[in-house]
DNA sequence: GCTAACTATCTATGGGGATAGTTAGCTGAC
DNA sequence: GTCAGCTAACTATCCCCATAGATAGTTAGC
C-alpha cells in the first residue's frame, strides 16, 4: 500500500493531475516509484474518498477540463505517519543473481550477454541518478525548487541534503551492480579459457 | 513468471517435495527468492501438466505419502532456454529510497530509526550470505556438493565460482546498503547539531 | 499415552500491478 | 484545415503474490 504514500510525496510538492503524476514516475523517479495510470486514476479517487486528497475541477482549453489534486492536513497527517513509522522489509525476489548463481547452465555467450545487459540497465539508472544531482546543485531542479518555496528557509538545507543523499546512495549502488557484472564477464572468460599449457 | 524458473533450479539440484521447496526458499535462498506454499503447490501442479515435471507418491511413515517432484527432459530445456535468454529489467520499487528522498518530513529519531532498520535489515543478508560462501568454501553446502555429484568433474569448477561470484556480490551490495544508512545517520547528525556558536 | 513441534498439502480471498485498449480534447506544423 | 502527437482520464482483464486458515499425518520427548 505504499502506492499511495508515493503519490503523497509527489503531491507535497504541488498540486498536480492523474496525468501529471503518471509522467512523474515515468520520467523523473522512475526506479524508485512507478505506476501507470490505470493504478494511479482510481488510487487517487480512493484517497479523495478516504480524506487524504481534494479533487478540483480545472478548465483546460476552451471546452476541456481536469482534475487536480490537493492534499489535505489529513493527507499531510497521513504522509508524516508514513515518514515516522519503521518500514517492514519485505523479501525481495533478485532475478538477476538468481540466474548468476546457476550460470553455468548457459552458453558463455548467453551468460555475457545477461552481465551486458546488466550494467546496461545500472548504467542507464547511473546516468539518470547523475543527471539529478546536478539538478540539485544548479538549482534546475523544478520538484526541488517548487519544494523550497513553501518550506521555511531554515528548512532548505536539510530538504536539499537528504534528496542529495539519496541520489548518491543509487548511484554507488549503480555502480556496485556494474562492478560486480564486470568482474563476472572476467570470471567467465577465465573459466572458458582454451588452456594450451605446451603451445 | 518466474517463481516456475527458481523451482526448476532448484529441482535441477535432487528431486523434492513442495515442502522441501517451500523450505529451500524460506531458509537457504531467501533474498533471492522466497513464496509462501499456497504458490508454490499450486505453481508444482501446473508445472506438471505443463510437463516440466513428472510427481512421484512417496511413501511417508505407515498411512503418510509425499509427492515428490522430479524435473523431466522438457524441464531441463524450459531452464535451460530461461537461462539462455536475457531476463527483462523491470522497474523495480524502493521505498527505503523513496522514504530516504522525503526525510525532512520524519522526526529525527524516527529517521534514525528507520536508517537503524535499514542497517539490521542488510547487516542480516550480510551475515546470511557469509555462512554461504564458508559453506561453499569449506564443503559443507548440502545443495551445492549434491549439484556436484551429478555434473562432471570438468564443471565443477565452474559451478562452484558462479555460486561464490553470487554470494560476493549480495554481500558487496549488503554491505553498500550499510555505509549508505550509516552516511545517512551521520548526516542527521550534522543537520540536527544544535548551534551553541558563542557559548 | 499424551502433547508439542514438525512435515505435508490444500483452499479462499483480496490487493497490487502489468498490459492493453477506449474515449476525448488540445496544440501546432505542414 | 487537417493530421500527428500530446494531454487527460478511464475500463477491463489477468497474473502474481500475501495472508490466513483448514486438515492430517509424523516424530520425539516427558
Amino acid at each position: 500500500m505504499s502506492l499511495r504514500h508515493a503519490l503523497l510525496a509527489l503531491l507535497t510538492v504541488e498540486p498536480m493531475t492523474g496525468y501529471d503524476l503518471s509522467k512523474a514516475f515515468q520520467a523523473s523517479v522512475s526506479h524508485v516509484w512507478h505506476a501507470p495510470d490505470s493504478q494511479i486514476y482510481p488510487e487517487l479517487r480512493r484517497m479523495e474518498a478516504d480524506g487524504l486528497l481534494v479533487g478540483a475541477e480545472v478548465p483546460w482549453g476552451p471546452r476541456g477540463k481536469k482534475r487536480e489534486y490537493h492534499v489535505t492536513t489529513a493527507g499531510l497527517d497521513a504522509f508524516r505517519a508514513w515518514m515516522n513509522e519503521p518500514l517492514s522489509y519485505t523479501r525481495e525476489r533478485d532475478p538477476a543473481h538468481l540466474k548468476a548463481a546457476y550460470l553455468e547452465w548457459a552458453e558463455p555467450d548467453a551468460a555475457r550477454a545477461a552481465l551486458h545487459a546488466h550494467i546496461a540497465n545500472f548504467d542507464e539508472q547511473r546516468v539518470e541518478w547523475l543527471a539529478k544531482v546536478r539538478e540539485i546543485d544548479t538549482g534546475t531542479s523544478t520538484m526541488l525548487e517548487k519544494r523550497l518555496t513553501h518550506a521555511p528557509a531554515s528548512e532548505h538545507a536539510s530538504i536539499r541534503a537528504y534528496k542529495r543523499y539519496t541520489y548518491e546512495g543509487l548511484i554507488a549502488r549503480a555502480e556496485h551492480e556494474i562492478q560486480w557484472a564486470e568482474r563476472g564477464l572476467a570470471l567467465i572468460d577465465e573459466l572458458n579459457k582454451t588452456d594450451v599449457p605446451l603451445g
